[in-house]
DNA sequence: CCCCCCCC
């Protein structure tokens, strides 16, 4: 049995110096335990594994990329796993393994052998978990030596092993260690390098504060194994900004990494790079470094993207806004422009551009923009916004663009897009539509007791009336103040306002009968909705009953076995001691077949059959 | 060492 693991294997990756790697040993090991890390907000799940060479175990984390391996139980408890890409980091004097590249085989169904901890010194190293800074400093008299030798860790053998496994280098200067994964990096060792490409680059940012005046700006790094943020400040500006491109690949040497101020930024790192005056930054023509990855949110389900919330989306710029300014809440000027996005979800949105990029804002024809980390907000129901964090790429190649302006092409340009609203946005809303959230069918009103609660509730049902009350369909109103009036000798007597008019105002109080298939309730449509149920007024219904009660029946009949969108309230009152649930009508909209379609296809859709 | 992300 411990034949299939490489002898004292968990010892060398654990004390060899230099550090061993896969260029040197891919030893197969055992694994003991698999465990899920508590993740961070925003951040990806991570796995700890135990493994053991059947004598010895250690401590890895899985890189994130590799985590479809436990996802998919190829990795299992027992099993076998043979690293092919690893990297070794040294944490507070204890060296961390990171496994960057595995394959998992099928192992005995018990442990290998009797192993014990490689890291003797485990158990005083458990405390102070909380505050690093104070960790580092309590662990500096046993940590000194070994974080020293990590620094020797650039010895040439170590070095050129570790390049040449991952593409090799493109040539030129000297390098000024290892190369690192993003994922290993942290401020306990200062000799590395990354291969990295740039996933955003921000502007230059010019700022001036009580330690007087100066110019920053931040990239976004990303290799396959994480992304990280780097700053750097005032000569850093004159020495990188205009090498580091966006979508180029550089290998990064000879900076710093602090722990990240993570409420500032949302990269996925507990760490950040900060440029400095010996940073060294290359480009690399390797293109082997992963692309930028997209999550694109069509517009339609924006409605269910938090507030605030960032995230990806891939339109076509429908119009172009005029540049505007405003004022800050500091006071400062801003200048915006707002440009409205339209998707294949046949949905469009308001985003906004701010400072520079709103005045720089230029499109032709209706180009394609993918849109990488932008802010959900909530005006008008749903809008966007750009963070200075935010990204926008014309024509990005990929499919998605493709198809989209191939569809906008053809048809996107005929198309009477939906609009986010803000009238009651709870989750979605369109301005042709009803909030198809909270579409109900009768039977559901009335079995989930919507309205039984204390305060008003909201639903929307599609129904078809069954019977129209034609006796008493309306009251006279006021025309100032809409409450009811009563006849007098000389005109219509409003208490409210304490005035007499000639003739009343009518208003609808319609009762009518709807029904689905679910089953039928009352229902009560005020004004505009019985407006629109009836295509007439009250006031003009009023006379036409008295004037010609055939056209008036003619009416009543029309709209009686029609079916609408009923946008309702329901809310409980009492009525001679009985307490019942008044169902009122604040919206009545005609079928909107094409999104009623595209309901009922959703709808199939989540149907397991 | 920034860290604001704005308005209607």
């Amino acid at each position: 049995m411990a034949d299939q693991l490489t002898t004292d294997a968990v010892s060398t990756i654990f004390h060899a110096e230099p550090p061993v790697d896969a260029t040197v040993l891919q030893p197969t090991l055992q694994i003991l335990n698999i465990k899920k890390i508590q993740a961070a907000a925003n951040s990806m799940d991570r796995y700890r594994l135990i493994m053991s060479d059947g004598k010895h175990y250690l401590q890895a984390m899985l890189g994130t990329q590799l985590n479809n391996l436990v996802e998919t139980n190829a990795l299992t408890k027992n099993g076998l796993i043979t690293l092919t890409q690893y990297a070794t980091n040294v944490v507070q004097g204890r060296r961390l393994l990171i496994v960057l590249g595995a394959t998992a085989a099928p192992g005995p169904a018990d442990r290998i052998g009797q192993p014990t901890n490689v890291d003797d010194r485990t158990a005083e190293n458990t405390e102070a978990k909380a505050n690093p800074v104070a960790q580092q400093q309590q662990a500096a008299p046993q940590a000194a030596p070994q974080i020293q030798s990590a620094r020797k860790v650039a010895a040439p053998a170590a070095r050129g092993a570790s390049n040449a496994a991952r593409g090799g280098r493109a040539g030129g200067a000297q390098p000024s260690g290892p190369l690192y994964p993003i994922e290993g990096l942290s401020p306990y060792q200062n000799k590395w390098t990354i291969k990295a490409r740039v996933a955003h680059k921000s502007d230059i940012k010019h700022y001036s504060n009580q330690r007087g005046e100066g110019k920053l700006f931040n990239v976004t790094f990303m290799d396959e194994t994480g992304e990280i943020r780097a700053t750097g400040f005032n000569e850093a500006v004159d020495n990188f900004y205009e090498v580091l491109q966006e979508g180029k690949v550089y290998f990064i040497s000879r900076a710093r990494v602090n722990i990240a101020k993570k409420q500032f930024s949302n990269v996925n790192n507990d760490y950040e790079i900060m440029f400095e005056q010996h940073t060294e930054i290359e480009p690399c023509e390797d293109e082997s470094v992963p692309q930028v990855k997209y999550n694109f949110v069509p517009i339609e389900n924006l409605a269910s993207v938090e507030k605030d919330q960032t995230c990806d989306v891939l339109a076509v710029v429908k119009e172009v806004g005029e540049l505007g300014q405003i004022t800050a809440k500091n006071g400062r000027p801003f200048s915006k422009r707002d440009i409205t996005l339209v998707d294949q979800s046949q949905w469009s949105v308001r985003l906004t551009l701010w400072g520079k990029q709103a005045e720089a804002f230029k499109s032709e024809g209706y180009p394609v923009i993918a849109f990488k980390g932008v802010k959900v907000g909530d005006f008008g129901g749903r809008s966007l916004s750009m963070f200075s964090s935010s990204s926008m790429t014309y024509n990005p190649d990929v499919g998605e663009a493709h198809s989209l302006r191939g569809w906008f092409d053809a048809e996107g340009t005929r198309v009477s897009y939906n609009t986010f609203n803000s009238a009651g946005m709870q989750g979605a809303a369109g301005a042709n539509s009803i909030r198809p959230d909270e579409m109900k069918t009768i039977g559901q009103i009335k079995d989930e007791n919507i309205g039984m609660s204390d305060k008003q509730e909201y639903f929307s049902t599609k129904a078809t009336i069954s019977f129209i009350k034609s006796e008493s369909f309306s009251y006279p109103a006021c025309p100032t103040c809409n409450k009811k009036v009563v006849e007098e000798n000389d005109g219509w007597r409003c208490e409210k306002c304490d005035a007499v008019y000639p003739k009343p105002l009518h208003r609808y109080i319609l009762n009518l009968s709807v029904m689905d298939h679910t089953g039928h309730v009352w229902i009560t449509a005020f004004n505009e909705a019985a407006e629109s149920l009836l295509g007439k007024t009250a006031d003009e219904l009023v006379e036409m009953k008295e004037a010609d009660e055939g056209a008036f029946n003619n009416i009543i009949h029309t709209a009686t076995g029609k079916t609408f969108t009923f946008s309702c309230s329901a809310k409980q009152d009492s009525y001679n001691d009985q307490m019942r649930i008044r169902y009122s009508v604040r919206r009545a909209s005609p079928i909107d077949y094409k999104l009623e379609a595209r309901a009922l296809i959703k709808l199939i859709d989540e149907m397991q059959i």
